[in-house]
RNA sequence: GCGCCCGUAGCUCAGUGGAUAGAGCGCUUGCCUCCGGAGCAAGAGGCCACAGGUUCGAGUCCUGUCGGGCGUACCA
């Protein structure tokens, strides 16, 4: 404030001597500059006098700031009086009239829950949580992927190759189901990874293209495939995609596959330096690696690369007897539906995930296609290459790409994502009268979301208006991206798993008194809280990189850091032999003497709380309270190493006592912002 | 092409337009006779990608450039 002022009155005084004249407004800048720079510690030392003594403790002015203390012996019987006496309560904001629905946590039946999904549900969690604690009347909801071509690949894939299995575990039929989706995506995508897989060679491997070119010109002479080999030649000298429709022989490419291998083999053995061709991108792989992709692929290629045309006939035809809604499949896709939701209901209850309502994609299938003939009567959806979708810019009249095309249904009348979700989204809004509907999903989903509402808006359903789609970004490995090709998908189950012996070990040498039964529980407090710290104390827009061994060492900035100054508060306070309910009472009359600095920085922390949890709502960014609760621990740190409480006279004594039981709250209280359990010891 | 996001310490990340830009990990050195060492104290480590602009004041806002990621008609 003193800057503004400061310049204020430097530029006034220049006017009226008529020294700023005819100058440019850098001139004028220069000039001011310093003088204001020279007048701010005089005026903020006026100001200063000037408040000073109006029922603060002290005012003082600093490098042009003005600080200013209050009696904190009153203001800390205030705040830890209300923290006390509301309790689990303290933070929460005044009831605000608006319902907000939240819909997060949309895993896909028949594959596994990942790590992915997991950023998803403790950030669905922890919104809720904090919209709550700031006011809203919260709907928390999750939307099962329960039907969708991921669904008719994995039936079909089991239908077709694992007809009659059972998996072994009943606890993990729905990771069962997952490796069978995964190997249903496997075949169905062979013959494209097979040419991407030339493709990239081509594209990065000189040495390869010219050997390669060598040997397809010496088939081409002897060959009756001699155009397909012309064709390939082409393709791949000038590091061109490779097409399987192109080709008039089916299988040239798996009698041509073993000479690639030879030449892989051969590249490593006798490794030749690679000059450096200008302009060209530096290779994102290995030969050793390429060679491994090759082996990967030469062990299905006899088996697998004829058969993929009609594959994926057969996935078609499966997505017909869903539509047709032949008996059979049916019964197969609820009894292997029910594999993966009982799944899902273990994952949600580890992780503290409780909802209020349950979508499943499969219940909107028909209401969806009754929107989009409706789109389609009023002419908003018309039919475009064989499907009806919904030419978004052109109906704004946008010149340039914006909102695209979006197709609402499939050219042989199953339904897409968009069918469902133009359904879901009336549903919530009509049935389930909300005010405002928040969708928590990645970030590659933001031009889909925003199609959608453009459509509803066209559609004349005013409450699109009310649609948000709150988009965070990716989890990725150390080592690079997820991929299910490369088969490096972190499932969930296996992460708990570790992270969970992990901390039993740990808690066994620091802790080896506790009762087994606690040391159990704790150990999951401890696992679960550290792994959702991890994918909360990032902000939305940041891409996690999950480290397992990061996840693991429980030390430095981590859940367990909080959780351990919670459990040192709750042990100062049992062996003082105190209960709240005397701290309580005790509240209004504290007194802390002359308070140290790390008991005013503590004090000042916890009357943040309710700020930051208007904060986080307002943003939708549980960041702010992960943060937050890591200061405030770290505060508290600072307190109890400077500040003894058990040893120090009264009646600092119980003021300290009081803090900490007021810490303690808040530290509670903001874990269960996040989600994360504040244990008693650990 | 068009659009969105990211770029801050060796690494992973914080940072309402305001004071000398901060944590954690890793590295160096200390601290358990003292409320629990999953902790604490100290040290080294920064042209906040680059260039302009707005402002008394920019890591933060605007424009452009470079680098990286993602999306862009029948996956979800």
């Amino acid at each position: 404030m003193c800057f503004g002022l400061a310049n204020d009155a430097v530029t006034a005084e220049l006017e009226a001597i008529g020294a700023l004249e005819g100058l440019s407004k850098k001139e004028v800048k220069a000039k001011t500059g310093g003088l204001v720079r020279e007048r701010i510690p005089a005026l903020a030392q006026r100001v200063a006098d000037a408040i000073a003594g109006h029922g603060f403790a002290r005012v003082e002015a600093v490098n042009g700031y003005i600080n200013i203390s209050f009696d904190a012996n009153r203001m800390a019987a205030r705040l830890i009086g209300e923290v006390l006496e509301r309790g689990d309560a303290y933070g929460r904001v005044a009831p605000v009239a608006e319902t907000v629905m939240v819909e997060h946590s949309q895993p896909n039946t028949h594959k596994a829950f990942h790590v992915g999904h997991l950023r998803n549900s403790c950030l669905g969690v922890s919104l809720t949580h904090i919209l709550r604690a700031a006011g809203y009347q919260v709907q928390d909801a999750n939307y099962i992927g329960d039907i969708g071509m991921h669904v008719i690949k994995c039936l079909w894939c089991y239908e077709r190759f694992h007809r009659g299995e059972e998996p072994i575990e009943p606890a993990a039929r729905g990771r069962w189901l997952g490796e069978i989706y995964a190997e249903s995506d496997a075949r169905l995508n062979f013959r494209k990874d097979v040419l991407d897989f030339l493709h990239l060679l081509a594209t990065e491997d000189p040495t390869f293209v010219a050997a390669i070119d060598k040997m397809l010109k010496f088939l081409w002479r002897k060959n009756t495939e001699g155009e397909d080999i012309a064709y390939l030649l082409g393709r791949i000298a000038a590091a061109q995609p490779i097409k399987d429709e192109l080709l008039r022989e089916q299988d040239v490419i798996v009698k041509f596959w073993p000479i690639i291998g030879d030449q892989l083999r051969d590249q490593i053995a006798n490794p030749k330096p690679i000059a450096p061709v200008d302009g060209a991108p530096e290779p994102t792989t290995t030969p050793e690696e390429r060679l491994a992709t090759w082996e990967r692929l030469a062990e299905h290629i006899d088996d697998w690369w004829p058969h993929v045309p009609a594959w994926r006939e057969e996935v078609r035809e499966t997505f017909q007897r869903w539509e047709a809604q032949e008996p059979g499949f049916v019964q197969l896709w609820e009894t292997t539906r029910e594999w993966s939701l009982a799944d899902f209901r273990r994952i949600f209850d580890e992780l503290g995930a409780r909802f209020d309502v349950w979508f499943f994609e499969s219940e909107v299938e028909a209401e969806g296609r009754e929107i989009v003939q409706e789109l389609l009567e009023r002419g908003i959806a018309e039919v475009s290459e064989g499907l009806p979708v919904v030419k978004i810019d052109e109906k704004l009249g946008l010149e340039t790409p914006t909102y695209r095309t979006l197709p609402i249904l499939r050219s042989d009348g199953t339904t897409l994502y968009s069918t469902k979700d133009l359904a879901l989204t009336r549903r919530k809004f009509e049935r389930f009268g909300v005010d405002r509907a928040i969708w928590v999903v990645d970030v590659r989903q933001s031009l889909y979301f925003q199609q959608i509402f453009k459509v509803l808006e066209l559609w004349g359903f005013t409450q699109a208006a009310q649609s948000f789609h709150l988009p965070y970004e990716m989890v990725r490995l150390p080592e690079g991206v997820i991929s299910s090709r490369k088969g490096n998908v972190p499932i969930y189950d296996d992460i708990r798993d570790a992270v969970v012996a992990r901390a039993r070990e740990i808690i066994e040498e620091k802790n080896p008194d506790l009762a087994p039964e606690v040391k159990e529980t704790v150990a999951w407090q401890v696992a679960i809280g550290s792994l959702k710290y991890a994918m909360l104390a990032r902000d939305n827009n940041k891409v996690v990189t999950f480290d397992l061994e990061e996840a693991l060492s429980f030390e430095g900035h981590a859940a367990p850091y909080i959780q351990y100054a919670h459990a040192r508060a709750c042990r100062i306070l049992e062996n003082a032999g105190v209960i709240p309910a005397d701290l309580e009472a005790a509240a209004a009359s504290l007194d802390f003497g002359t308070p140290a600095p790390e008991e005013l920085s503590l004090l000042q922390a916890i009357s943040a709380l309710p700020d930051e949890i208007r904060e986080a709502a307002d943003d939708y960014r549980p960041l702010v309270i992960a943060n937050y609760v890591f200061d405030l621990a770290k505060r508290f740190n600072d307190f109890y190493h400077a500040c003894p409480v058990l040893q120090s006279p009264e009646p600092v004594r119980t003021a300290r006592l009081a803090l900490t039981a007021a810490t303690r709250q808040t530290l509670a209280n903001g874990l269960a912002l996040l989600g994360i359990a504040a244990p008693a010891a650990m």
